[in-house]
Order: C-alpha cells, then structure tokens, then sequence
DNA sequence: ATGCATGAGAC
DNA sequence: TCTCATGCATA
C-alpha cells in the first residue's frame, strides 16, 4: 500500500514558497487570509515596490533565457486524458463531491458547459527574437503594474467566499436533490451569506478544527486504517451527496493544507466515519462492509503529470510575487518566455493562489 | 505528502 | 476566466 503517515506530522520542504504554518499548537484566527492577503510579500512590495523584486524577477526570468534561447523543439506537453471508462462500480469510481449542508441558498439551472480547449500556441516562435527581451519590462513594468498591484493588495471586498459556500451548496445540488443530513449537520458552519466585513468572516474555530484533524488521524491510525481507506470506506456510510474521497484529500484534511469552508465541510462526515469504524470495531457483530476490492480493471493510459523544472519554477514565483495574476496576454508571453505551455502556466498561478489561501499558517496564533 | 490537473459553478 | 474542491501521479 501506500505509506502510511506515522511519521512526524510536519515534515515539508523549507523550500519552496510560502512559510506555511507556525505550528499548530499556536492556533488564532479566521480572518487572516481574508484579511490579510500576503503576509511578508506585502511589506516587501509595498516598502520597495520597484527595483528590487522587479530587478530580481527579471534577474531570474533572464537566467532561463539565456541557456535555450527560442530554439526548442518543443514545448512540454505531457497531459494526456485519461479516457477510462473504468466500472469500478463499488466504491471507486464516485465523482460526487461531499456537500456541506449549511443552509439552501440560491438554486439555479447549470448550462452543460462543453467547454474543452485544447489550449494550443499555434506558432510560439513567430515573435521570439527581440521581443523576448522586451517582455520583461513589459510584463512588470506596465503602466499600470503599480496601481494593479496596488488595488489587489488592497483590503476590499474579496469576491468569493459567498463563492465558496455556493460552490458547497451545489455540490450537493448536483449530486443529488435530497435533504441535508440530518445527523451530522455542520452547525458551526459560519456561512456569512456575503463576505461583507473583513471580520465578519468564518468563525468556526480553526482550533477545533486543528484539534479534530489531529485526533481523527490518531484515531484512524489506532483503527490500523490507512488514508485511502478512509476515502473509499466514506462511501458505505451512505450519506447524502457523500461520495469516497481520495486518499489525497483525507491527508490534506489531516493536515490542514486544505481551504478554510472545505476543512468545515469534512469534518462531519470524517467524523461520522470515526464513530461508525469505532462502533464497529466494539461491536464484532454488525461488520463494517467494504473497502475497496482493488480494482484490477483495465488501465487506460495513464495521465502523464507535467514536471515544471526548478528555474522555471523560480521564475514563476518571482511573477508571483509581482502579479498573483497576470493577465491571459501576460501569462503568455510568460509562458513562451520560461518555454512552458500556456495553460501549464496559467494552472500554476491558479494552484499558488489556491495555495496562499489554505489553513495551516493562516491559523496563526491563539 | 504534494505537484499539476480537471470541472463545475459563479461572475 | 477565476475560484474551489478534488484527484491522479509522483517524489
């Protein structure tokens, strides 16, 4: 199986970006990400807004210039589809997202969005030369670089976070109509209707949280049950709108890296979980049914994941740091300038973002 | 444990 | 097009 996580809770990387978390045993607030948008970048970019990153970003974006130059036979593309019609009927196969009952809220008909791009440069190389050069300043030193970065920075009025609670509600919408459960009702759920204050935000104790992940993994190691055990067995509780979920998400929760609302919504249905596994475990009788007879099913192609090389990866967060987010044409020229695909790097802003905004750190103090 | 990706839903 | 919740693939 996969390696089971004894291990000591918090062992990442000091590498890469953000200085994620303080530890958990400090715990505080809800509103700091709301509120405070990047913590160190912040001071940095406002005290000295101009030359120093912007020299930096360019410092670093020139050194991945220099070496390939626009000869590339091509661009790294490696996302396959994986195009399994797997009947992985038990419990492997559910794409119904667990639904966080906090309370009805808007209904709305969805617009089957077939949507599929097949995001293609069609000729990268015809503006190389010169302008490769140019895209520095352009990229960073815009006319309105500044007043962007400025009004980003700002403390306004975030645009999602009445999102997010939507996106809970229609995940349950999707996955089927029926009631919210009854039993384990996610009653803390803060759920402000309109993110209007900067404080008024999520006030479900993020210690509680952190306290629940903590026992539910003890716990759950005590069951001798392994994170993907966990995910696909969440489908025999047979709750509404809860599908399995990956062994991925479950670490994720276990170790806070995942958003604020999501944390909220998985927690009554982990926990639910954690009573039935316990109760079954006391009582020998009512067997706990399932676990995922491994699917030995055909294997489709495999989805190949696109390795985005440490200097290109340096040049992005140096972007980052200057615009969270660029503009389509920025992320572009970006994109042919590190020789990655365009939409390799318009996901990786995406990710950072999603990034910036998760638990952990952000549970600062208390 | 995490990086890169997909997709639905909200603008 | 972005955000958000999630997942596959992988180090």
């Amino acid at each position: 199986m996969m390696g089971m996580n004894a291990k000591p809770p918090f062992g990442m990387h000091p590498a890469l970006q953000e200085a994620k978390y303080s530890s958990l045993h400090s715990s505080s607030e809800a509103m700091r990400r709301v509120c405070l948008p990047a913590p160190q970048l912040q001071g940095n970019i406002f005290g000295s807004f101009d030359e120093s990153l912007l020299a930096r970003a360019e410092a670093l974006a020139a050194v991945d210039l220099v070496p390939h130059g626009k000869s590339h036979p091509f661009k790294p593309d490696a996302t396959y589809h994986t195009m399994s019609s797997v009947p992985c009927p038990a419990t492997s196969s559910p794409t119904v997202p667990i639904s966080a009952p906090a309370h009805p809220h808007h209904h709305h008909h969805h617009l089957p969005h077939p949507h599929h791009h097949h995001a293609h440069a069609g000729a990268p190389q015809g503006l190389d030369g010169d302008l490769l050069e140019h895209l520095s300043p352009a990229l960073m030193g815009g006319p309105e670089a500044g007043a962007v970065l400025a009004a980003q920075l700002h403390p306004h009025a975030h645009p999602h976070l009445g999102a997010a609670m939507g996106h809970l509600h229609q995940a349950m919408a999707v996955g089927m109509g029926p009631p919210p459960p009854p039993a384990s009702a996610p009653a803390p759920i803060a759920a402000p209707p309109a993110g209007l204050s900067c404080l008024g935000d999520v006030e479900s104790d993020p210690r509680e949280l952190e306290a629940f992940a903590e026992r539910f993994k003890q716990r759950r190691i005590k069951l001798g049950v392994t994170q993907a055990d966990v995910g696909s067995a969440l489908a025999s509780l047979k709750l509404p709108g809860v599908g399995s979920l990956s062994q991925s998400t479950i670490c994720r929760f276990e170790s806070l890296t995942l958003s604020h609302n999501n944390m909220i919504a998985l927690k009554p249905v982990l926990h639910a979980w954690l009573e039935e596994a316990e109760a079954a475990r006391r009582h020998p009788g009512g067997a706990k049914p399932d676990l995922c007879g491994a699917a030995a099913a055909a294997a489709e192609r495999k989805r190949k994941r696109t390795s985005i090389a440490a200097p290109e990866k340096r040049s992005l967060e140096a972007y980052f740091a200057l615009q969270p987010r660029p503009s389509s044409d920025k992320i572009a020229a970006i994109a042919e300038k590190l020789d990655l695909k365009k939409n390799v790097v318009r996901v990786w802003f995406c990710n950072q973002r999603q990034k910036q905004k998760r638990m952990k750190y952000s549970a600062g103090g208390h």
